[in-house]
DNA sequence: CTTAGGG
DNA sequence: CCCTAAG
């Protein structure tokens, strides 16, 4: 049942074009959108990924034995491996599912865990509203795609993910990526408000495969959930990563609430019609009222969940929601010492603006510093000894940015793909992500900091004290921006919002709940330890990712942001900019062209009800088309009329069937016919 | 939400 | 396909 789930969950994040001509088109309109109808129409929330886990896992998966779940998802991502394999064949195929339970979880203990921490989670909250909210958010936002890369890239690239260095001077530069990045330090409201149990988000819905350098892994969470057609039971995204053993989470009420950003399939017929409809609104709504909302998003949310909202409601809300999340990409940074010692073997060597550490170094490091243990235990030693070793020398910080948020993605995806194909897909989205203008942003206790010509020392945050407040978020390059909208929204909503969305996403933690095994005991370990990685730097934890691994990486270090050098030649194809800018904004639905099956049917019902009744016609002859709204059928009659009177040289696309233009002609004049008459009867009548 | 019509 | 006005 999980991996069908899979399918259900849409990414979340830019669409990719697929093709180049509604590439073209999206460009030119300047916005994007894909939605899919029989095919898999997955929201993912891609919580960069990287790679760097991925040797962390493999030096980890010795160490830690306890985890049961390890071999499974080994197991569970090797199927994936398989890009020849359909990616139908491969969420839905059974044996699948129970390879990988026999790996060691069984399915049922899968899901059971996942369901009992969605439980536990709302229990332990205490606000029966917020849990939910929080799980949602997270969730949706939060989803954690691993195996963007090839097992060679992705090592180089976790290896540098992420590695963000102050100087003195105040600049800021990201050692590892080409991306701006920021650090998010989502937890610490969390922990504040004291409302959300430790690790309530992100350890939900990401997590680290402890894959080994061979697999590479792939962790996709769902932003939600998705609803498979065909499928009543909804997913979380938890199930769809394969960490998820460890931290499953997402509340029905997510499910729910996304079913109208998600493909609502399993959804009755008249909810899914409303909800379609609802889409260009909401999007609309969306796309005018983006950051508003967005900052809005969560305490409407969470006040939702506790109230008797309909459906509906909900759904648009959650909708907002994550498109705030989407917005906001806070990254997750790491604070590091800089130690001497610790500084050779973290050094990296930078190769077009991408930063790579040599893996002897990484794994020197991580063996070194970071004890094998999985648990929380090991980190709050090791931090405490960074920690004081960062006060030797506060004139230097290291930051070191573990993760970041890829921007919704939505990929539409055949389900006879191949998982190549998917892999190719999601990379090129990230790519494309990663690529586009972004510039960072620095938070300060919850303050913007504007002023660029400050130093670190001035706004204070050279002092390891005020590290903890620290926070960098990712921001729309209003510069590169194509609409002007996004350009002047992106300034003042993710400032506004910084506080919220640090709240929403404890990434960090997140991940190295993942790993362990113990998540009830970890979480609030792994919440302090992210907190602490930002006041504190951990020399061990922050170069190696195998130094990630568990106990550190449970912390902080975990999530890694890759920043690729691969989607080069990805990039070429996606239209960077707009989608980096405001595709989740408002993304323009892939152009699906009428078949002349689909042409037939128009006519036909058309025919029979006449033009006027689109509503009418779509009900009884694209009903089960969701992706054919009543719109885009009276938009089709309207392109068949106008091709039917021109000449076949001037058409183009697919020819359609003279015999059917000729019917279109035919029922077109009838009923407009009738419409005349009908309008002068009228009047003679009045 | 539906229609209708321009873009 | 999108967007919007209008009912």
């Amino acid at each position: 049942m999980v991996l069908q789930k899979w399918l259900d969950y849409g990414f979340n994040g830019y669409q990719v074009p697929a093709t180049p001509r509604a590439t073209r088109s999206a460009r030119r309109r300047g916005t994007f959108r894909k939605r899919q109808e029989d095919k898999q129409l997955c929201t993912f929330d891609l919580l960069a990924t990287v790679a760097g886990n991925l040797l962390q896992e493999k030096d980890t998966s010795a160490t830690s034995s306890n985890q049961p779940t390890e071999k499974d998802q080994y197991g569970f991502v090797k199927e994936c491996e398989d890009a020849n394999k359909p990616l139908k064949d491969e969420l839905f195929d059974e044996g699948s599912c129970d390879r990988r339970s026999s790996s060691g979880l069984s399915s049922r203990e899968y899901d059971q865990n996942c369901s009992l921490k969605e439980f536990t989670h709302t229990e332990n909250d205490g606000h029966s509203g917020f849990a939910p909210m929080v799980t949602s958010s997270s969730c949706s936002e939060r989803f954690v795609a691993e195996k963007l890369m090839n097992g060679k890239s992705h090592i180089e690239t976790e290896n540098c993910a992420g590695k963000l260095e102050l100087g003195s001077s105040g600049f800021a530069e990201f050692s590892g990526c080409k991306l701006d990045g920021g650090i998010d330090k989502v937890t610490d409201e969390q922990h504040k408000i004291g409302r959300v149990p430790n690790g309530t988000g992100s350890e939900m819905c990401s997590f680290e495969d402890p894959s080994d350098e061979k697999s590479t892994p792939v962790l996709i969470s769902s932003g939600g959930n998705a609803k498979l057609s065909g499928f009543n039971d909804n997913i979380h995204c938890s199930s769809l990563s394969r960490g998820c053993d460890n931290v499953p989470v997402v509340s029905r009420d997510d499910d729910e609430n996304f079913s109208g950003c998600t493909h609502p399939s399993t959804t009755t017929k008249s909810f899914t019609s409303i909800t379609r409809m609802g889409d260009r609104r909401i999007r609309k709504i969306l796309a005018s009222k983006y950051w508003k909302a967005a900052s809005e998003t969560k305490v409407d949310t969470f006040y939702n969940n506790n109230g008797e909202l309909k459906p509906i409601y909900q759904s648009r809300k959650n909708c907002f929601k994550r498109q705030k999340s989407q917005m906001n990409i806070p990254l997750k940074k790491r604070k590091l010492i800089d130690r001497s010692s610790v500084s050779d073997s973290d050094r990296c060597i930078r190769s077009n603006g991408t930063c790579f550490f040599p893996e002897r170094g990484m794994h020197q490091v991580a063996s070194g510093s970071s004890p094998r243990i999985r648990g929380a235990p090991g980190l709050p030693s090791s931090e405490a000894r960074q920690h004081t070793t960062l006060q030797s020398r506060d004139s230097h910080v290291k930051l070191r940015i573990k993760s970041f948020r890829v921007p919704e993605l939505f990929i539409e995806i055949p389900e006879t793909a191949t998982i190549g194909s998917l892999k190719r897909t999601v990379m090129e989205a990230v790519t494309a992500i990663l690529r586009g203008g972004l510039r960072v942003g620095v938070v300060l206790r919850g303050k913007k900091v504007r002023d660029d010509n400050k130093t670190l020392l001035q706004t204070g945050i050279s002092h390891d004290n005020q590290l903890d407040a620290l926070g960098f978020t990712l921001e729309p390059n209003s510069s590169q921006s194509l609409h002007p909208i996004c350009a002047a929204d992106s300034p003042r909503g993710p400032h506004a919002e910084m506080p919220k969305p640090l709240t929403r996403y404890p990434s960090s933690p997140a991940v190295a709940h993942q790993r362990t095994q113990d998540t009830s005991d970890m979480l609030p370990e792994l919440q302090v330890a992210s907190l602490r990685n930002l006041v504190e730097s951990d020399r061990d934890s922050a170069p190696s990712p195998t130094n990630t691994s568990p106990e550190k990486g449970t912390t902080d270090s975990k999530a890694l942001v890759a920043v690729p050098e691969m989607g080069k030649e990805a990039l070429a194809v996606l239209p960077v900019h707009q989608k980096s800018k405001c595709s989740e904004i408002a993304q323009r639905r892939i152009r699906r062209p009428f078949s002349v099956a689909e042409v037939e049917a128009l006519v036909q019902a058309v025919e029979k009800l006449g033009t006027g009744r689109w509503r009418d016609v779509k009900l009884r002859a694209f009903d089960n088309a969701k992706y054919r709204t009543y719109v885009d059928l009276k938009d089709k009659w309207k392109t068949l009329v106008h091709t039917a009177r021109i000449s076949p040289q001037q058409r183009r696309g697919k020819p359609v069937p003279q015999q059917l233009l000729d019917r279109v002609l035919t029922a077109h004049a009838y009923w407009s016919q009738q419409q005349t008459k009908q309008h002068s009867d009228t009047c003679l009548l009045l």
